[in-house]
DNA sequence: ACCGCTTTCCTAGATGCCCTAGGCTGTAAC
DNA sequence: GTTACAGCCTAGGGCATCTAGGAAAGCGGT
């Protein structure tokens, strides 16, 4: 009986493509099997449980939400690199909305600490908000407000959450603005605005 | 044989409790009907199928949601409204976590049409921003990023997503008032901030 | 070439959930 | 009391996760 060759590696790209072809919610070990033309039983020698699987995905797609970000932030700074920040989220969770459901979901503590991933996406952000002259506490106040916003609409728009006719491009690229607005001109304590 | 008395109003607020115990995903027909002292099969002559009880429920819990920030926002206006607004919105989705995960859910267009909840929610949103002298389009882009930094921040928040050793309650307020300094400053064409 | 070890994949089966079909029995209306 | 309906039942098919234990492919060393 030829042997299909699996590995965890090759599982996880496969899960990946079928998360992003089915949904997060379908990814399921006898899917994944089927796809190999293998018994279901047969992943459980490369991965411990479904949930090890899930876990598994949400790592790498991690790690490649957080190369393309890299990638389009390098060399820029500002508004430039807000924007291209943001664009590459953006791109990427409308691209592989399995892929990025998947970052989504609840993570051990354990293994959030020793990946890479994770640490890089908090070093990225920080150092792009630095730029504004924001310090702490207002750096961390500002990351999450970044992280919520971006995250928010990317759930809510391949959700099919927009239903009023106007583009979401657009709509994204203005609060990209806003956001870039409420960065630079930061909320510091004893300054009202009303 | 005693009956249990069901119906669908009682199926659906045992289902929110189910959901804010147990999670939105681990919310299914046979843990309702054993909540019930009931077999599972029982349960299909008041619900059609589980997504149909998973609908019912978004429903229920948009509902409670937007009774909330109604209650919240009456009588309130600007800084004060979005505050309140803000406020509910969070407090309900930290109260309950597999109610708030229920709105999440894709729901048909066609009973989205006909949900109060809904329209409700979307008159409240639009006449609070209207507050801050926007119009179309930039009205409804104010919408989608207030809706979406929300959002976003109530799932990462009750996800445990937010590691920083920060008061998150601290932080919520802080991108509130950077919302609010954006809204009243919002970036129209022509006007550069770099 | 042969042997043994590990890895890979298998079959068999327990358990749980979703859902349908069809039957029995309270309850309430006549 | 009879009838009709609503509420709950049993039985069973389909599909999913996961375990236990077995067979065979491919690797090393001799």
């Amino acid at each position: 009986m030829a042997r299909a060759g699996l590995t965890v590696e090759r599982l996880v790209e496969a899960a990946a493509e079928l998360a992003d072809e089915a949904g997060f919610d379908r990814l399921s070990v006898s899917a994944l099997a089927r796809r190999f033309g293998v018994k279901d039983a047969s992943l459980y020698s490369h991965v411990r449980n479904l949930q090890d699987l899930r876990t598994r995905l949400a790592l790498y797609a991690g790690g490649e939400l957080i190369d393309r970000i890299a990638a389009a932030v390098a060399g820029r700074a500002g508004k430039e690199a807000l924007t291209a920040f943001a664009g590459a989220y953006r791109d990427y969770a409308l691209e592989h909305p399995g892929r990025y459901a998947a970052t989504q979901i609840r993570i051990d503590q354990a293994l959030i600490a020793d990946s890479p991933a994770l640490r890089r996406t908090a070093e990225i952000t920080y150092g792009m908000l630095r730029g504004y002259g924001l310090t702490e506490p207002d750096l961390t106040d500002a990351v999450r407000l970044l992280r919520s916003t971006f995250h928010g609409y990317c759930v809510l728009e391949s959700a099919g959450g927009f239903g009023a006719d106007r583009d979401v491009r657009a709509s994204w690229d203005k609060a990209v603005d806003a956001l870039h607005l409420a960065l630079t001109h930061w909320p510091r304590e004893g300054k009202s605005d009303d």
